[in-house]
DNA sequence: AACTATTTATAAGA
DNA sequence: TTCTTATAAATAGTT
């Protein structure tokens, strides 16, 4: 397409070769781009002319990894996935812990309880009354030292009693907070004394999206 | 170039687009492998069409993997690793979050309280002190319901009561393990009632190896 | 899958 | 290079 007609062999001129692959290259990316928007398909082109230039078309509606992605998943073939698949098995396990994790922290805090027996939730009811006997006494033990190390200072016990010792009323009024941040950004669950029935997947806590784009 | 001309925009049409993309695919590859003829030129083209269909085209004089290791080359890039890094910032995170909820966890069950205040276990002792209602609650409600239906069998209260029914009987025994089995492997801890204090970390929990090597 | 009227790409020249 | 333009090639609509 052009004043004569050409073979389809080697230009030998050099500047003429140079010519034909700058003008050609443009042809084809044009063409490629065109297809990309009248078909809505995804095109990655890589050149690599003869002096080892290199040039390249993408489709604006993808990216020249994701491409190689697909093209390796279409053959089926792994170039370096070695590493990759077992990688996603471990996002995927971790995911699912994760889950997990929530659903029974959301039981142990008294929500989706529908799903549960009879049994099951006399067991819960149990482990839970465990826990806060624990905690209870803990808490015992800690005031005991406290108002022990407070006498010496001339506070009374009283003034524990109803945190109104001014230690204490300041751990009280950072407990909060303070937790949070020791165990992390799930332990909001803990302090929430009367938790909506929001969806927790969606409050703030680190959800990993694992789209892998 | 045809019978008329046409708009770069989709092809609406479903077998029109289709037809158009296989004509003008095929149009591109042609060109490309005039190109790597004419100049000397390495080609690489990959092609998704809108239904997930790959096709490819590859000069004679080279191979995919090498185009794509000399884009890579070309740009200093690796694509591969980079991928690899977001992984792993994932793994890590999500092992992250794991370990706070296992902390949570063993803080709302009653362990590992050494580390907070007064004010912390008082927050935590309400906390516990409400989800145990919630449970108790629950109970009552399932209960309740279960003798409805019972009665009309002709079983007494009482026998739900000791749990010597024969179906809530059943159901007892194998509480622990349906209760495992719904929240996951996680589980256990809700159930065990005095655990010991062994390393959370190594008693049957998913923990990925994240050493890669 | 072929046909063909047109459009588009481009080889050669400026 | 870039532009021009005659001509080859691609292809849109049709069969």
């Amino acid at each position: 397409m052009g004043r004569g007609k050409i073979e389809i062999q080697k230009i030998e001129n050099d500047t003429n070769r140079q010519v034909t692959y700058s003008k050609r290259r443009n042809g084809i990316f044009k063409k490629a781009h065109e297809l990309t928007v009248l078909c809505d398909a995804r095109v990655s082109i890589l050149m690599l002319s003869g002096n080892k230039k290199l040039h390249e078309y993408i489709s604006p509606t993808t990216t020249t990894k994701r491409m190689i992605d697909d093209y390796q998943k279409a053959l089926g073939i792994d170039l370096w996935t070695t590493h990759y698949d077992r990688m996603q098995e471990e996002l995927r396990k971790l995911k699912e812990v994760n889950n997990n994790f929530r659903k029974e922290i959301r039981q142990i805090l008294g929500h989706d309880l529908n799903e549960l027996s009879y049994a099951e939730l006399h067991s819960l009811e149990q482990t839970i009354e465990s826990s806060v006997n624990s905690v209870r006494q803990r808490k015992y033990h800690v005031l005991k030292t406290q108002t022990d190390t407070h006498k010496k200072k001339g506070a009374t016990y009283e003034d524990l009693q109803y945190g109104l010792s001014e230690d204490i009323e300041g751990d009280y009024e950072s407990a909060v907070t303070n937790l949070s941040n020791h165990t992390g950004a799930s332990a909001m669950y803990a302090l929430r004394l009367h938790p909506s029935d929001h969806d927790l997947s969606s409050e703030g806590h680190f959800v990993p999206d694992l789209s892998l784009n």
